[in-house]
DNA sequence: GAGTGGTCTAGACCACTGT
DNA sequence: CAGTGGTCTAGACCACTCC
């Protein structure tokens, strides 16, 4: 029954978004229990086809498009937009570029703690556990959409930051011109950022916020490490970003041969 | 029940690679329908912790550990290893620089074919529809595991290559010296690759040979565009990797601000 | 209240594994 | 062969949605 149905789906036949007949319906057309019916329905929402609401119905899953986050060249925007005006760094922010949405049509969700660094953590800061960091939790969401487009949280140590006490504000987010500008306003200059991609199944929080409603539907966890211009790591950020709705593009350029 | 054998699970109390209960003693020990105790189970799986073998039993999963493809560094080495001596080349790949493991320690399958590109594919390599493109297919395999570690898919048009008939025969691979050679061999220098990462559930014949046995486990999906110096597209690869055990590594230089 | 999907039980047979 | 997980049936009750 599940290939029969997923060849209805993806030949057209069964529109997206249009109702699955009943579980109760299907099993007597296919002739076999409901339990069955279930089983195969549970194919599908593995396949990311189908979705179900309780009370509602199973749903053909429209296919949202895949948000580009082209990394390469958005830190380096970021890097040339600190050195631009205040007006011009308010007038929009990163999320904005990779969605083409306008920053009205944007929510966020800021959220800033000061903890003590864990094991791990402190190893991918190079400090030593139980330093203070900030700890800076935000989710993006879409006013057109009731599913967030990412969930970070960001670690920067305190001691990088406490010179400007305007950095351990939460009122102050959105910050014109971004993590990279707020770095600025201590010294920092950002010279490599290093992004760790993997995929895995969402977290339950993770599932709820990214309103993953497939199962077998992964994230895409990805770890940035930005290292200062004296090697320093100045921040660890892990982004999660939902799997059917994400696609990460990396640019790289290779040195020339020398000609001959 | 699920929760509580979570809690086990990451206590220890399980350990990795030790057997479950068997699904009948499971619904006695709990009280509940074997039904019931299969549900369970399968929460289990999709969340990655077990992993069920008919006529054996259900098994607490190993964590393998993520193979770090860090593929900016990656692929300037494969370019700079064009410049190599021919024993140089032969003596190492890249997967065995990614995986630490020997050249004779993998098996690679290979096999080539001559196909028309269809539409996604012409416009990925910017040429006509049904215009003859080069397809290898590649599984590589550790002879340590039973589990490949990449399917990958690469297309070449055939005008580019046909030059040099060495390249259109699979029995000269693994070619020493990988792809960027093998271009070299007809005048062309890569300038750029773009890589674009996607997380999405596995097909039934990647789950087979990655061995992805838990279902919830993606696949990281690479489409790899590789642009020579005239900005022309040369090669266009689509690499597949279990999403449990890889993780993509992507370091970006930014520039420098100037010194006032 | 009628209809939906979510959860559950009790029991059957099959396919596969090991001894 | 006994024991395992995989598949299936038939039926029950619950939580939720919508009219």
């Amino acid at each position: 029954m599940a290939e029969e149905l997923q060849r209805q789906i993806v030949s057209g036949e069964l529109a997206p978004g249009s109702p699955l007949p009943s579980e109760t319906e299907l099993s007597q057309d296919f002739g076999i229990s409901r339990t069955s019916v279930r089983n195969a329905i549970r194919e599908l929402k593995e396949r990311g086809l189908v979705r179900s609401e309780q009370g509602k119905g199973t749903f053909v899953r429209p296919q949202r498009p895949r948000v580009r986050r082209v990394n390469t060249s958005r830190y380096q925007w970021e890097k040339d937009r600190v050195k631009a005006s205040e007006d011009e760094r308010r007038s929009t922010g990163g999320t904005e570029r990779d969605t083409g949405l306008e920053m009205k049509e944007l929510r966020f969700h800021v959220d800033y703690q000061t903890v003590p660094a864990s094991g791990e953590l402190a190893d991918a800061l190079g400090i030593p556990e139980d330093t203070p960091v900030l700890q800076r939790t935000y989710q993006t969401t879409a006013n057109s959409e009731d599913a967030a487009l990412s969930m970070s949280r960001s670690y920067i140590p305190l001691a990088i930051i406490e010179g400007n006490p305007d950095l351990l504000d939460s009122t102050n987010e959105p910050w014109p011109g971004g993590t990279q500008h707020q770095l600025s306003t201590v010294g920092v200059e950002i010279a490599k950022i290093i992004d760790e991609v993997q995929a895995r199944p969402p977290l339950p929080d993770e599932r709820e916020v990214l309103k993953i409603d497939a199962t077998g539907v992964s994230v895409l966890a990805l770890r940035k490490t930005s290292i200062d211009t004296t090697g320093r790591v100045v921040e660890v950020a892990d982004a999660v970003y939902a799997g059917d709705r994400t696609e990460l593009v990396y640019e790289i350029p290779l040195k020339r041969w020398k000609r001959p």
